[in-house]
DNA sequence: CGACACAAAATCGTATACAATCCTGTTGCG
DNA sequence: CGCAACAGGATTGTATACGATTTTGTGTCG
């Protein structure tokens, strides 16, 4: 456990780097809490800590990563209140872009996000859950995209990653499928380009999402002893 | 003019030079496309080009700093493209997060609203418009505070500060005063916690701020010869 | 005199060295 | 035996050194 492979496909600059950690943070092969020791992810990339340093201050000016001075840098941990706030952020950006989306909508858009459903599903069947849920969140990110808001898009972006660390906390049921179910009817608004209706199936979509999760504040702070254990 | 005094307040952190900066950078005292030089502001700072990295770094995430590999860091000069993606942001955030402030006011709250007016107005009589710009964007930011959603605060002080290189480059209008009577008429309506009308108000507010800009797509790159001579 | 080539200076990019801090295991004392 | 003090090791914080790239200045040739 302690050996870790280097990944040798060199080229590894500081932009790079944060992409494969938040596409690994989101996938939940990194989990919430994982320490990110610098001298481990040098090694690992075959990069020096100058690198490291820079990528993970950048995750952590996205809320992925959370630097605790002289201690290190850990996969965050959002808290129940940082969790509603995010989805209520996402309830603000998300329905009006949508809305947005659907009127811009091209036919190559819509190839786009259907082969995105699909490969979804195709993750499901093949039991890669991290890979579906980064192709979920993709979804949403490509709408943001789609209405040509690449302001909006980074916000967005950003919130996508962080529900995903939320999910790994507090996710309650196990059937999945009501996702691509609902990236279904909105593709269908979408086609149609019907504006109002993707803005209500986005807007009731979150609000899915945000019901699917297990939010009461019961044991809130237990992570009290230096992070109850570091998980 | 090659001179630069040094900053012997001691103490200066990695964040405490973003804030300075950011400071700076909205109250127009850095304009857009101001060179920052890494020696120049270590020099400045007392500090290293470790440190002041890592403040440019935490700038230009927040699209207040524009990075040039190996040209080195510069005061963002949004476009006209970006100007529009920004307002389109705060519309959509921030009517909303108004309606919410308006509901949650205290007494506290606005008391310090309106001392923040005041002292805006104060600013502009002594003639320092920057200062009052900055009071201007503080004004919205303790809104978000106020809606109790630390996130979206986040996101929409980003916005601020954006918005006001926006408003260097592409203000229009001298006259200033539209400001304080916007703000004095939201005041009204978190006196009253009329969510409804302090959501109203907020969304004309923007379109109005919107309307003093001149963002005609005429000679949008202007700054084609290596940023027309850097300013 | 103008254009090109080359050299020198300045500035940024990255790695490394050293200091500071924290964690851990051990020792000594009550 | 338990707890506190201390020492060693590990990890992060910061500064600095060095290499790479760009910019700028100069000289030569057409």
């Amino acid at each position: 456990m302690g050996t870790m492979n280097k990944i040798e496909t060199k080229g590894w600059t500081s932009d790079t780097v944060v992409s494969d950690l938040e596409r690994a943070i989101h996938e939940h092969r990194l989990p919430p809490g994982t320490k990110l020791g610098e001298d481990e992810l040098g090694d690992a990339y075959g990069i020096s800590r100058t690198i490291v340093r820079a990528a993970l201050l950048a995750l952590s000016h996205r809320h992925l990563v959370e630097l605790k001075r002289n201690r290190g840098a850990f996969v965050a941990q959002p808290s129940v209140r940082e969790a509603r706030e995010v989805f209520e952020a996402r309830s603000l950006l998300e329905p009006r872009t949508a809305h947005s989306a659907a009127l811009r909508m091209t036919d190559a858009d819509l190839r786009l996000l259907n082969e995105n459903i699909r490969d979804e599903h195709a993750a499901l069947d093949a039991g890669e859950n991290g890979r579906a849920l980064f192709l979920s969140g993709q979804f949403h990110v490509e709408i943001a995209r789609i209405a040509d808001q690449s302001t909006i898009e980074t916000f967005i972006s950003e919130l996508i990653s962080r529900s995903s660390l939320i999910i790994a906390l507090y996710w309650r049921r196990r059937a999945a499928l009501c996702e691509t179910q609902a990236h279904h009817a909105l593709l269908d608004a979408f086609a149609n380009r019907d504006g109002d209706a993707a803005e209500q199936l986005m807007k009731s979509h979150l609000l899915d999402l945000v019901a699917s999760l297990d939010l009461r504040n019961v044991s809130q702070p237990p992570t009290s002893l230096r992070e109850a254990l570091q998980r």
